[in-house]
DNA sequence: ATTACTTTGTGAACAATTTCACAAGCCCTC
DNA sequence: GAGGGCTTGTGAAATTGTTCACAAAGTAAT
């Protein structure tokens, strides 16, 4: 399969979501200029993202809410449950736990760890903080799919090495550090920091750069 | 001045960390190539990145490292100070509020609004979690600069006509909702479930697509 | 069954972004 | 102060991503 682009699988996500809330509201059709009109894109632009992987509309008609639904999540992944664990049991970590959208998605909190032995063995959103000691022991019985870094900047490095030898598959990096991983591990980095400058950015050139950021 | 491409203006925010690496290892003088490798990308990146808004090197030297970090300080509009609110003192919010590379660049959380009447008046990461309903009231007295939105998604969408209709400037909005503002107003959509997918999609689609995420 | 109307799927045009490649400039040594 | 070795700054080329525009295919009504 062609390479596809990363805004075209965010704008996938985005897509799904709102099949989602058109199914909600008892919409069972749906046409490519709507789902555009809802994410602000072009429906041309929706129909070329759905192209790169197969057809699934009908001409004149639209696309069938449910069943593209189904279709993008099988492009996704999201059939399957994916086992994910939190490495960094503070404030962040614990705002992803308790952020609804995941587990909505499929996404399953297995684990949580920290080095803090104040924290570890303390429960935690309803499992219990373990030793990041621990981990690599627990990823030979049952390895995650995608480790959740919140730890600080200074640990992060040292902690993506052990998940790495641990053989995790994927990591998604809130720390404000950039990490190196082997190519064959996908990575991507959150920084929230790097958004407010953005703002900063734009509001400083606001009159060249009218409004807009990344909407 | 021409328009510039948001992954650039990411970039440079990148690169001002890394200054301020390379400064705090005692380094006076950087290559672009020495930023590139830091940074993942190639040295004509960043050279082609700096030239939009002058030529800041020595050829055959390099940049001089506490220069060239003023330079992007400047560019990125980090030089002044940003009056920040935080709407929504959910756990996010307290994430962000605790999260320090926000003050350290200037950015300077100086109100939190809630709606439940539990949390109003409650102190809060040093400051009083206050009620939405006096945000206009407090933003004709000073505007801030930026709002950070991490209300429900459910609630975006009528705090944000809130917002706009104070006049404020820029929003950050964490909320897993899709929000419409003027075109004046500076927008960008944070979304954690975006990126988990984003890593599904890849792992799922891992041999055709090696590695590889937004890095 | 024909007509009028919609909406998809897609090659081709266009636009934006990245990479290449190299002249020009600066440092350092001799 | 001439020569060698680096490194910048930048047009031009290549690549990637988006928009256009239209034939093809479907619906609905008569």
């Amino acid at each position: 399969m062609k390479r596809i682009a990363d805004s075209t699988v965010r704008r996938l996500s985005l897509y799904l979501r709102f099949l989602e809330e058109f199914g909600n509201g008892g919409q069972v059709t749906v046409s490519s200029g709507e789902l555009a009109q809802r994410g602000g894109t072009t429906s041309a632009q929706v129909r070329k993202d759905l192209s790169f992987f197969g057809s699934f509309g009908k001409r004149g008609l639209g696309y069938s809410v449910p069943e593209l639904a189904g279709q993008l999540r099988e492009i996704l992944g999201l059939e399957r449950e994916w086992r994910v664990i939190i490495v960094g049991a503070g404030k962040v970590g614990t705002a992803l736990a308790q952020y609804g959208g995941f587990s909505q998605r499929g996404f399953h909190i297995v684990a949580v760890y920290d080095k803090d032995p104040a924290k570890i063995g303390t429960p935690w959103e309803g499992l219990t903080v373990r030793d990041v000691a621990e981990m690599s022991a627990d990823s030979a019985r049952e390895t995650p799919d995608i480790a959740v870094l919140t730890v600080p900047a200074g640990a992060a490095q040292g902690v993506v090495d052990r998940l790495v030898a641990a053989g995790v598959p994927a990591i998604l990096n809130f720390a404000p550090a950039p990490i190196n991983v082997p190519p064959e591990v996908a990575l991507k980095n959150v920084n929230m920091a790097l958004e407010l400058e953005g703002l900063a950015y734009a509001l400083t050139n606001r009159d060249a750069n009218d409004g807009a950021g990344h909407r």
